[in-house]
DNA sequence: CTCTTGTTATAACACTTGTTATAGGATAGC
DNA sequence: GCTATCCTATAACAAGTGTTATAACAAGAG
């Protein structure tokens, strides 16, 4: 495998969770990404012969994996204002996007349908929130809160961001991100 | 007009309503939803002249003023439990779908591109979110918070319900859902 | 009846999509 | 050199999309 191949691979995959964020899931087309990545679409069928799904599917777990580690490095960097310096991230990443970008993985997870031909999708999508539910929680445990406490607390936060993110973009302003900032640490801070 | 021309109309923008929902902007297609409305397609380019941009628009304006009615009637039917009695709506619709069915505003909102075309889907999709927004602060208002708070308050609302229902779409349960039950009244009585 | 007006049926156009097949090129091992 | 393996270019297919044009139909007004 050449080296510029396997940068092909990495770079379709990182095409595919930016349109992915903007456009949506059937947003996604496979000779777009191919161009914007500047690869051949031969060799995009080369390397993930599954097509769609298998490009959309990686696409997820990469982003998600990214998030992931902010995420962690944010909460391990500053444990008490750590959670705040990921929501900041979220802010500039939607603002200076001027509302096109969002949440890949929300996008995903409207989009995804049902029949079996997708269920690698569904999965990698609950696959995500859960490591970013797991993530959250272990921050919260290690605060002293109890164990369904730091569960409500986890997902509350996930559904807060995603949510704001969303509204941002409906209202085109930062408003929504604006107001989870103040009320979140109501609740957080709160026993 | 005759009477069954009305109610075709109707039903092209319910439908259109529901299946905004369930597979996301880009899953409306003309020919399907006159198909399952029973609508003829010539009748449907009949009534919606402006083709897909006009039908998407005015099913995002009909499905949010129902949700933003049945949100009144909560609010003013108790309005102390008001607000948990529509969170039980949502939930209830999340969950008898089996997850199929989210909120076709924020599929809108998150595939909406930005060019000229589909102006007018956006600023339908800012005002529903604004009446939705307005009526939350007046509620918050008559509770006796601060015109700031009450601002905050119906944003953090209206993100925490959103986030939720596409999270429990991710998981497929309906664990994020009671995680807001029990995270939200606390910003809420808080004062 | 005629004629206008509102509605529908049908076909076609141009375009994009995912995907496959096939042939060609590159590159390494020997 | 030769060969095998990885990669890519090109064309094509079948399906679906939004949209338009055109003709037919229905029904009520005069």
């Amino acid at each position: 495998m050449s080296k510029n191949s396997a940068e092909n691979r990495k770079r379709v995959i990182e095409t595919a969770a930016t349109i992915l964020s903007t456009r949506g899931l059937k947003g996604v087309s496979i000779r777009e990404v191919s161009k914007l990545a500047n690869a051949p679409l031969g060799s995009t069928y080369h390397h993930f012969p599954d097509g769609k799904v298998q490009i959309v599917t990686e696409a997820i777990e990469w982003a998600g994996e990214q998030a992931a580690i902010t995420m962690k490095n944010c909460l391990t960097s500053d444990a008490k204002n750590g959670l705040l310096l990921f929501l900041q991230q979220w802010y500039e990443r939607v603002r200076s996007s001027a509302f096109r970008q969002g949440c890949p993985i929300v996008a995903a997870a409207i989009e995804a349908s049902q029949n079996e031909h997708e269920e690698h999708v569904r999965t990698a999508i609950a696959d995500v929130f859960g490591r970013w539910q797991k993530i959250l929680i272990e921050h919260f445990l290690s605060q002293g809160k109890t164990v369904e406490y730091s569960k409500s607390l986890a997902l509350t936060t996930i559904s807060c961001i995603e949510g704001a993110v969303i509204l941002c973009r409906g209202y085109q302003n930062m408003e929504p991100f604006d107001a989870i900032i103040n009320t979140l640490p109501l609740i957080i801070s709160s026993d």
